[in-house]
DNA sequence: TATTGTTATACTCTATAACTATA
DNA sequence: TATAGTTATAGAGTATAACAATA
């Protein structure tokens, strides 16, 4: 569950811009159509941003064994030490049934461990052992450079703006 | 392959933002977690705001029958008649084996035809049927109610600015 | 009665290999 | 030899129902 995925390919297969009638299409591949709408829609935009960006992802953390959720969850109990199961799918919005392999292969790799829970017998708190904690300082320092070189057209403060634009969509 | 999809429930169950040591949790639920480094992270942020749009066009389109890329096909032959599926699936990022039911559920319902290549014999050109643009003009119409009520929060200044950034990470 | 974690399962999405007809 | 469309199929992602242990 937690293997490297396979290499993505078609990474930037869009089609250009808003000119109908004059398409040069000075290189290879088929005509490009026209795209306009699809463009002018804030959904369609954030998919291929995120698409983008979670190839570039699936390229570079395949190293660390570790996919965008893996990262989130393994962050998040960095920061949230003790956090359990049912406060992490909250968060990520991921279903219950979902998250058991998640954890179990984590837990496999030697990356957290489970312990019971203080005040909650039926729950199990998550911590990373020294080898998660390890593998997440580093993980965020190559996610870090990963995002800087996917808004390298952005300049600090439109990276910024871009992020507040997008929370002010789902917050 | 075009039947509605499922009702998507946990549409908005994110976490709170950034005060870690005093969490009043006034709501229901387990204590929120900081999700401060995930929340800095392009990537997450695009997803996230995807996700949230994504819920909301599936309940709002199912009555037209119509997931995303139901909609991105019909509205791009709307405004490209007689594009092929080589051009739809390299415009759209979709692999052919993965196009051949769409377009054939689309053919089944009578929303689109397909029609000898003038040029190539290998081809063929899709065309939407008059039920097509009858279906592709209610359902841009409701996209654009859609897009416009996603984006409630944002100015139609702010609105515009975020789709040029998004384009900036992924053209 | 409600919640945490879990199993089993099904449906959707995405990907590869290989075929045919044509260029 | 390369390309357009297709078939079969495998893997990943996402969803629901139902259960045991505990609150």
């Amino acid at each position: 569950m937690a293997t490297a995925p396979r290499p993505r390919k078609r990474a930037a297969s869009l089609a250009s811009p808003a000119h109908t009638t004059t398409a040069p299409n000075g290189s290879a591949g088929p005509e490009p159509l026209d795209t306009r709408v699809l463009e002018g829609l804030v959904g369609y935009n954030a998919r291929r941003a995120y698409l983008v960006i979670s190839a570039t992802f699936a390229e570079r953390m395949a190293v660390y064994g570790m996919k965008p959720v893996d990262f989130s969850v393994l962050s998040l109990l960095e920061h949230n030490p003790g956090a359990t199961s049912r406060q992490l799918c909250a968060t990520l919005d991921i279903l219950p049934p979902n998250f058991v392999n998640i954890v179990a292969d984590m837990d496999r790799r030697g990356l957290i461990e489970r312990r019971p829970h203080p005040h909650d017998r039926r729950a199990l708190g998550l911590h990373l052992t020294p080898a998660g904690h390890q593998l997440v300082a580093q993980a965020e320092e190559a996610v870090i450079q990963l995002e800087q070189d996917a808004s390298a057209r952005l300049t600090e403060r439109e990276r910024d703006t871009l992020i507040r634009l997008l929370q002010k969509i789902y917050l």
